[in-house]
DNA sequence: AGCCAGGTCCTCC
DNA sequence: GGAGGACCTGGC
């Protein structure tokens, strides 16, 4: 049933920076070339060896290379183009790629990743991948892990989550996010919001529905359609990419949200979404222009 | 002890 | 429509 499947070929992959460039939050370290990944409701031991072209993925069904997993690490895309393109835009850009060159978008789930980046608001990473995980373990289901001690548990849906009060929802440690994650699943479940839909939606129709739930303002709505709907375009602009805009292209003069946004969609355009994450991990990484 | 963290909401002007 | 404060929680 299951079995490990080695993909051959890929340039531009680095599991280490793909996991650490603030994409995805239900991942553990093994070591500095493994990583357990849990996805799609399966529990995954990913190998790879920095500057490799070969990547090792254990504990996979038997096809599901093709249906699964080369869609989720973006394995189809040409980042060999998208790093030569951004490389050449300026010396700033050419540095961040260069940092990050084997960082790849990832395609998560919608549900998963609008309540991740729920909890993410005026949250620290380490508290955020707790909450996640206790969110998990007190409402996932339990699921089938061939090799590791270690018990992991499925995403809930949102209509199991719904059925929890906010209380119980609080021994999570969400706190203030709590009535946030009750709107989204209320919204999802009466179908208000199809979250299906939104995969062939405008990029801009699609990010007003998503800031319809209650919490979800521009960065979490960008973060969803970047990292589950794989919108290419969007900017998720937060107080890392912020700073780090306004100290390499406007001398560190304050900029409003709306013109940085304008700034990403004019100078990177449709590739916004990968510059996004080639200056997040230099910037978080290096913690320039740290407060 | 007090401040801060991958934002957003609410209130008031 | 924009500025300024409040917000759970745990770590430093």
């Amino acid at each position: 049933m299951k079995n490990a499947v080695i993909v051959e070929g890929i340039n531009c992959f680095n599991i280490k920076q793909i996991l650490e460039s603030g994409q995805i939050f239900r991942f553990q370290k093994i070591n500095d070339t493994t990583y357990i990944i849990v996805a799609k409701d399966e529990i995954i031991k990913v190998g790879h060896q920095p500057n490799s072209t070969s990547i090792l993925i254990c504990n996979s069904r038997i096809g599901d290379l093709e249906q699964i997993w080369k869609p989720y690490f973006d394995l189809e895309t040409n980042y060999m183009e998208i790093t030569d393109i951004l490389s050449n835009k300026d010396e700033h850009m050419q540095k961040a790629v260069e940092f990050g060159r084997g960082i790849r978008i990832l395609r998560q789930d919608p549900w998963e990743m609008l309540i991740s980046f729920i909890i993410s608001q005026n949250n620290s990473i380490p508290q955020i991948k707790n909450c996640i995980e206790n969110i998990t373990k007190k409402f996932g289901e339990k699921l089938e892990n061939v090799d590791s001690e270690i018990e992991y548990y499925s995403f809930p849906t949102a209509e199991e989550l719904i059925k929890i009060p906010e209380e119980e929802l609080r021994e999570c440690k969400v706190g203030f996010r709590a009535p946030y994650i009750i709107d989204a699943c209320k919204k999802v479940v009466e179908g208000e919001i199809n979250l299906n839909e939104i995969f062939t939606m405008k990029t801009s129709i699609a990010r007003n529905i998503l800031m319809k739930i209650k919490g979800v303002g521009p960065k979490i709505a960008d973060c969803v359609l970047l990292f589950a709907y794989g919108k290419m375009e969007v900017f998720p602009t937060d107080v890392w990419i912020k700073r780090v805009i306004e100290g390499l292209y406007f001398e560190g003069r304050e900029q409003k949200l709306q013109d940085i946004q304008q700034f990403a969609k004019d100078y990177y355009g449709e590739l916004a979404g990968y510059a996004q994450q080639y200056l997040f991990y230099y910037a978080r990484e290096n913690e320039l222009f740290k407060k």
